[in-house]
DNA sequence: CAGCATGTGTCGCTAAGACGACAGACCCAC
DNA sequence: GTGGGTCTGTCGTCTTAGCGACACATGCTG
């Protein structure tokens, strides 16, 4: 495989699957792409909303801390993902905090430059548009999860999602690397650090489960 | 004041301001206005996703009922708002109930329609866009509030919102009317009716707050 | 390879709040 | 008005899960 330039991450980005040449090295041109490593902060709340970004290798996290210091997590963004969206749909500022929980790779453009793109390029527009109403869709699905779910099921709703989303398959079951600690999953399912160390440790006494530090297996693909 | 037609409706709308008149015309021709009764259903989940509301008159609530049957409602909308917007978004189908609460009068417009009138217009587009980054906004705060706040704090905070956007100032206070059921703040809130019913009266004893089934005041603005 | 920071496992306590039950109030329709 | 359906008020019970505490494991860094 060639040395990974900017252009070849863009040609694989999803969002951006049905562009013609020409407006890809537009793109190339009009981005700038940057390395953040883990626990880096990419932006706060209050901040001004000028940019959006596109990720290409890594995770990035979402979420918002309250007034005592708890914190939550909004959702877990993965590569092909975008983020920041908020800034080409007019707010004005930040109101979470986004960063780094596995090294990144993250191709920045400024609102105004993306929103001149979307006026020329109508596909662009409506990949955006679809973009956003799944992730509409998505943060309904968490406030449905919040109310009717318990502790248990709502860890276990992640814990399907993580894999599916980030996951490979494997001859019996699926392996995703590196794991999260219990208390980055905690923040994401709502839940304390103590409720997800005893229920994926049930899960592993059920032997359908297998986990350290840096990966998480599943033995069966019908686990719940 | 002459009669409420719909055009005149129209240019009282939040949402359309600004836009010249020959849009507004356009908008009159392509829209249905119709009235609905409370109680009844506009859309269910699992419907196809064809059309975008305005809400001209009244209240409407969105919802959701889980497997076992117990309800959320996910955003109350009031005049000058517009729903079902996911259809512009490219869902292709509703994942909620969108239900009349308070007579309400009601455009619709087809998403085809809608869109194309998007890209002739941009200052539409402009509206829609920054109407939609509210949305997203306000679900997120949803979401806080369920993580961070308690039942009580939760029904405060939904009360403060409730008569910001709906009351009426008095000499004293304002004034909301007509007032919910114990049984829909419960649903908005995400608790249960008795708790509803028990902190609402916890406030009358504090001489706060002053209810029937037909009205809520509020005796001093900083009642919290 | 020593040492410190960070993450995990386990207990027991506690409190928030859901839920069922039931009586009484309210309200509309006839 | 009277009667039935809906809404409200109040209790007591029970469960879920958060939290503090602390010991142990792990792993990174110098």
């Amino acid at each position: 495989m060639p040395e990974k330039t900017k252009l070849w991450y863009l040609q694989n980005f999803n969002m951006l699957e049905g562009l013609d040449d020409s407006s890809m090295e537009e793109m190339d041109r009009r981005s700038r792409m940057r390395k953040s490593s883990k626990k880096e902060i990419l932006y706060f709340p209050e901040e001004p909303n000028r940019t959006i970004y596109f990720l290409k290798e890594g995770k990035v996290k979402i979420s918002r801390v309250s007034e005592e210091g708890r914190t939550t997590t909004l959702q877990l963004i993965g590569p092909g993902e975008i983020f920041g969206e908020t800034s080409i749909l007019g707010q004005e500022t930040h109101e979470n905090i986004a960063e780094v929980v596995e090294d990144a790779v993250i191709c920045t453009i400024s609102k105004e430059m993306f929103q001149q793109m979307m006026v020329m390029n109508p596909k662009l527009n409506l990949q955006i548009n679809k973009f956003i109403g799944f992730r509409l869709r998505k943060i309904e699905a968490h406030i449905e999860d919040l109310v009717f779910k318990d502790a248990k099921e709502r860890i276990f709703a992640f814990l399907r999602r993580y894999v599916n989303t980030f996951g490979k398959k494997l001859i019996d079951g699926w392996m995703v690397r590196p794991f999260l600690t219990h208390q980055e999953i905690a923040d994401i399912t709502a839940t304390s650090r103590q409720t997800v160390t005893s229920v994926l440790n049930e899960m592993v006494q059920e032997n359908r489960v297998e986990y350290t530090r840096r990966y998480f297996r599943v033995k069966s693909v019908d686990w719940l």
